[in-house]
DNA sequence: CCTACCGATCGGTAGG
DNA sequence: CCTACCGATCGGTAGG
């Protein structure tokens, strides 16, 4: 549905496993906070608790530490979505997976929000090649909503006359930026999307 | 209205003044591009033509020049918004000032678009002392949309029940979301304007 | 996973 | 506005 490949786990032991996730939590929180170039690879060491040249056992460049990052704040998006539509029982029209689909964008930035932060602050600041990379994951993402704003129009659920590009781009700009707000004024994921599907889709949807 | 001051200009000779903005111009596309953090002085220096120490006889630090151009993304904005708003004639309902707002601020952002990027995208990785007073304009600009909202739902052209946080945020994370959009898929401000005010306001209106 | 270190580059300054 | 330079810090490596 949502090609997006989370990154290979190659063989690691529980302990590896675990200090590399520490590292990765600790770069997610920084990157989001500092922006790619102002966070060092002695910030990230002194965060986890060790020493920056030990960083090297577990990643081999800064560069590959920031890709795995940040493409993992996307790879659990896709994912909540994917859960979130899969959950719908058949009946369920497309503009049904469009609500649900909302829900699981919120649900994934407010529960993996280091690491979805981190891809939405830095991904414009990264070397050319990682960004490339995290590119082509964004457009797979961006393809999907396409086909669901598609389907929901050729179904005749949303007015012919309603441009799609601006439709997708407004929903992931709204649901995008839900990150900038205070965080006490969120409230669930749920309410949250009551409020954005309303105020889109009143009157988009066909009467 | 809007309160956010221009950087004050002291006396500068006109040729002090134009590579003043030359030095501006090149930091702002280089911060949006690179980041704060990734963009060395040295590279602003090069851009603009000139050698990295000579930047300190137009500027004091890294700080004062990145705090300028950020803080003239947003004032421009600002003043679009300001000149959209007060070129509306008397009769003007509340949601016709949002939606001349609209307009005002795509224009800006599609004009002076490195600098708004710079603005919204390196905000958060900015050295705290200038985020905190970037931290106060975004305020500002927040509270007039705050007011537009306000005085639209007790005007009774929003319906009471709508969350109007959420519907600042909406608008404002929608349109900026247009940054990150291809180049090619935008249209005029008008154009875009028309197609995000009537997917917003449809339903949002009282019939 | 640490110590100790490399060359390169950083923001910034002195003196002209 | 440039040359020449400062101490500090950067990403990364060697060897253990």
């Amino acid at each position: 549905m949502i090609n997006i490949e989370k990154p290979e786990e190659t063989q690691r032991t529980a302990i590896q496993q675990r200090t590399r996730k520490a590292i990765m939590d600790k770069s997610a929180r920084l990157f989001r906070d500092q922006g790619y170039g102002s966070t060092s690879l002695r910030d990230i060491a002194a965060a986890t608790g060790m020493k920056a040249g030990s960083l090297y056992y577990h990643f081999s460049s800064k560069e590959e530490l920031a890709e795995e990052v940040l493409s993992l704040g996307l790879f659990h998006v896709a994912e909540r979505v994917k859960e979130a539509v899969e959950a719908l029982p058949e009946t369920a029209t497309p503009v049904d997976k469009i609500r649900a689909a909302m829900v699981g964008h919120l649900t994934a930035l407010l529960e993996k929000g280091d690491y979805t932060s981190a891809n939405i602050r830095c991904y414009n600041h990264v070397p050319a090649p990682i960004k490339k990379r995290l590119k082509a994951d964004r457009e797979s993402y961006d393809a999907f909503w396409e086909g669901l704003i598609q389907s929901s129009v050729e179904s005749g659920l949303i007015r012919p006359d309603v441009d799609q590009i601006s439709l997708r781009y407004a929903l992931i700009g709204m649901l995008n930026w839900t990150l900038e707000w205070p965080a006490t004024k969120h409230g669930s994921p749920e309410e949250l999307d009551s409020k954005f599907f309303d105020m889109v889709f009143g009157n988009t949807l066909a009467s």
